[in-house]
DNA sequence: ACTGTCAAGAAGTGTT
DNA sequence: AACACTTCTTGACAGT
């Protein structure tokens, strides 16, 4: 279902397409008339939450257009001049907020997207490309202020942060749960870090220790240890017998378990000793 | 100047 | 409501 809006407010020409179940995001631009062919939208953001989904379109089909953008700290103005194809990038949207200027531009695809909506022809069930915003430096730092203070926020102080940064509720919260992620993830990779450390740290002392090892069955074969032949002795971790009858060859199931025990080793355990690699 | 790639981050959606 | 996961926008940068 497509609707169009063609309104004219106190002198401005609107004229809004708003097309509800468009399925293509890229949809190809068509002037409807001659006269409809110049589009221009104050508070862009307002244009686009208008007709994006939820949350902010939870009653069905709605537009609103606030030309002082009075939600926004940004008031925008857009002019989508649809007769001059040839320039997609040429749109300029100018913002201003307290002092703090920003600019971007609309891609084209955007600038399509909007521009579908302004034909109404076309595809239904598209879902409009949400307009991001992007935090001035001075609402970020003052986010970053509050998330010190508390990583989270009850619904007072977000309607307070909101209302002092100019921003909605909904875009605080955004915030604080991104941010919080963001902390997560760090503190992941760290110990992804931390682990990848003590996997090394492991490796290089299991090699150390395979050549311990090798070390003392060589010694061994040299320097056999005198056991006497009725002595049989329970290995505790086999559950072998030992000593009694088999000739100690150089394999580990034959090793006599005093041997073993006489050569003592010294595990090494990382996530106990932080003095090594960890 | 243009284009492709990538990381950061804003926002949407579904789950707990 | 918080979270995990995902999508999408944006800006920076490198290569051409």
């Amino acid at each position: 279902m497509d609707l169009d809006h063609d309104a004219s407010i106190s002198g401005l020409h609107l004229v809004l397409g708003l097309a509800l179940t468009s399925k293509t995001h890229k949809e190809t631009l068509t002037p409807s008339s001659p006269q409809s062919n110049k589009v221009v939208v104050d508070d862009h953001f307002d244009l686009i939450r208008a007709t994006s989904k939820k949350p902010y379109s939870e009653d069905g089909p709605s537009l609103t257009l606030a030309l002082s953008g009075e939600n926004y700290n940004l008031i925008n103005q857009v002019t989508l001049d649809l007769s001059t194809q040839t320039s997609p990038l040429s749109t300029v949207s100018s913002f201003s907020d307290g002092g703090v200027k920003r600019e971007r531009e609309l891609s084209s695809e955007e600038i399509e997207r909007v521009s579908s909506r302004v034909s109404g022809d076309e595809d239904e069930d598209a879902t409009i490309a949400r307009k991001k915003l992007r935090l001035n430096k001075n609402q970020s730092a003052m986010l970053e202020e509050n998330f010190k203070q508390h990583s989270t926020l009850n619904p007072k102080q977000k309607q307070a942060l909101a209302k002092q940064l100019n921003l909605r509720p909904r875009q605080v919260e955004v915030w604080f749960q991104n941010r919080r992620a963001r902390t997560k993830l760090k503190q992941t990779e760290m110990d992804c870090e931390f682990l990848k450390k003590c996997c090394e740290t492991l490796t290089d002392e299991n090699m150390r220790l395979q050549k311990e090892l090798q070390e003392l069955k060589a010694l061994k074969l040299s320097q056999p240890l005198y056991i006497p032949m009725s002595a049989t002795t329970m290995c505790p971790s086999c559950e072998r017998l030992s000593g009694g009858g088999s000739s100690g060859g150089a394999s580990n199931k034959r090793t006599p378990f005093s041997m073993s025990m006489a050569a003592k080793p010294h595990f090494y355990n990382p996530f106990n000793n932080p003095s090594a690699a960890c």
